[in-house]
DNA sequence: GTGAAAGCGCTAACAA
DNA sequence: TTGTTAGCGCTTTCAC
């Protein structure tokens, strides 16, 4: 029952290449040559040695072929939670991708710790990762930065690539490659939309203060005012979690205590979960009495009611570059990294039912 | 800019721990010491040693350090989609236990394909993961559990654990850990409370026919129609894939095709999801015309309109107990595996807004 | 407190 | 077509 090999005989320790060779009556090389089919083995010689393994319930060790030489193909991907559509339609790019590339994907989650984050960094380097992808928003301050720089330079020594993926270069000569996402004009397209739409008060809703991404949403946001000589009133600006529960718990506070606004627009489609929760309890409908919009387009923006209008981020294909640029495909030989150092993808707007005119209390209802 | 060495000179060659130990006129046993500090070693010393390893930006190879023998701290997770809630939900369970266990997380994705899990299991395998936990229901069919029996023995043989994270066992004496939930009771749970509200014609709708999960939930189903003598109607199960899409055409077919029920049993939130989007465009209300649960509970369940009942499963504790039950804590010498084998965990059902009373068309609606 | 040296299991020249 | 052998980078006795 505990035994250790498969017939329980013999000593409890894992058959190696040599068993198997000398099981099989060749050497270890021949063994390592028909395990890897990279070489012209003799049919008769193959099926011994297939044999061998089976008998023995060989495994190759990894790690063993990953110190003598070749790359162990394997990426990380750190991400802030696995839960979180946001990240979890990007891990999911990046995880079929290796996959595809014929690599394992190693997932870290750091809950938006920054210190966590560069923790993991180390440990895929010392798992010799081939690239380690960093995804979302980061964490806008120098010193980080310069550790974020620093471990790339470490990782590009190494052949092994840092990719950012949905946030910002951290410097000038930084070996990293990117992807990013129009994250500002999708910001700036959706306020003109609420704009157009007659809403002149706009809160602003949700999103860690010292985010990236936040820092360019909001920057979309209020170009977008800008332009049309809307006035930015700071009190209609409320920063904090990517949560429904941030979302709902501020947008009660705030509807009690009386501030007017005709429109929410949530950071992201998480935060204008709890938004419209928040709504519902204080009585108002959506659209008629208060437009909502949120940001990245997961599914549960088109299973709210009413249906969420958002914007549109390609999450997944987010995902896939990342390792495609970092990362040779699994059968093509003629591959090089891409010239610019990386790719970005577009956003836009995805107009639902959860936004009405200003003027129109009378306006779109449903049914 | 292309520069191997941090510093731009020097070969385009990793530091290893020799060059570090050159560097501080130490023995590379010394700097193993060092950076394990697992031993005692001069103040003094230690120091210089750093100072190398910042010098050359040395960074540990973990194949190397796997290979001579201590274990190289993963866990590797089988599921069949990173962005479904409920895998992702049980991949949160187990990236953070491992992680609290000081472990790395390899994370699968098979997208419901029996052959690609085994043969990530073998991959996980290879890499030495100290355990490798197998999430969701099992493809039911023999020559399929035997394989997995077959990978179960060699895991162990090597001193390390498969987890099967909710699905039966693949055979006594097959050397498994595991974590179910209790699938059944839950069916039938919530079976016996529709037919509690009065409802006697109930279609069960989705999850693929040969998943154990499937067929869990729908054992539970019958045996609450049994005990109360309702005859089990053929026409009135509809198996199918696990998804909003699959919910959503199944349930307008049968709706065209003039089936009548008055409740619908989706297998698992997702298809609910789909299932009232089906029941709002062909203009029934729910619950008032039509009742309709679901399974899991995962948070879109509760931003539903009508907020969902479902039943609860533990998900990201199920995650959680799988590390912990194969693995050593981080600090905890004392550890030994559960005496059982396994846990199990229970469920029960949550009740919402989305079931009324047979007889009450009039009954609750909601504002 | 520190060093020397023997592996860990595999791959990849280089020979035969 | 197959065997021999020298490492890959690290940990870990065993000496000193």
């Amino acid at each position: 029952m505990a035994d250790a090999s498969t017939h329980g005989h013999g000593p409890a320790r894992r058959a190696t290449i040599i068993d198997v060779a000398q099981r099989a009556g060749v050497s270890s090389a021949t063994v390592s040559r028909v395990l890897n089919g990279n070489y012209p083995v003799a049919g008769a010689t193959r099926d011994r040695v297939h044999a061998a393994v089976d008998e023995l319930g060989y495994v190759v060790n990894a790690h063993a072929r990953a110190l003598a030489g070749t790359s162990n193909r394997t990426v990380g991907i750190i991400v802030h939670d696995v839960v979180d559509p946001f990240f979890a339609h990007i891990a999911r790019g990046v995880e079929r991708a290796a996959s595809e590339a014929g690599r394992l994907c190693m997932v870290c989650c750091t809950h938006g710790d920054p210190q966590r984050e560069l923790a993991f960094v180390d440990l895929l380097h010392e798992q010799r990762a081939d690239a380690v992808v960093l995804v979302g928003g980061a964490h806008q301050d120098r010193s980080y930065a310069r550790e974020v720089a620093r471990r790339a330079r470490g990782l590009h020594a190494g052949g092994a690539r840092l990719v950012l993926c949905g946030r910002p270069s951290v410097g000038q000569g930084v070996p990293t490659l990117s992807v990013e996402y129009d994250n500002e004009g999708g910001a700036f397209a959706l306020t003109d939309h609420l704009l157009t739409q007659g809403h002149e008060r706009i809160l602003y809703l949700g999103g860690p203060p010292r985010l990236s991404t936040t820092h360019d949403r909001l920057a979309g946001h209020r170009r977008a005012l800008a332009l049309r000589g809307v006035p930015t009133a700071p009190e209609l600006v409320h920063t904090g979690a990517f949560s429904p529960a941030f979302g709902h718990r501020r947008l009660a506070e705030l509807l009690s205590s009386g501030l007017e606004f005709s429109a929410v627009f949530a950071a992201n489609d998480m935060v204008a979960i709890g938004a419209l929760q928040a709504l519902e309890e204080a009585g108002l409908r959506v659209p008629d009495d208060v437009s909502l919009v949120g940001y990245d387009d997961v599914p549960a923006a088109a299973t709210l009611r009413p249906r969420l209008t958002t914007v549109r981020v390609p999450l997944e294909e987010m995902g896939r570059q990342a390792v495609r640029i970092a990362v040779p495909d699994a059968e093509a030989e003629a591959w090089r990294p891409p010239a610019e150092g990386g790719v970005r993808l577009g956003t836009h707007i995805v107009v639902r039912d959860s936004v009405a005119g200003r003027a129109g209390r009378a306006g779109r209802s449903r049914r």
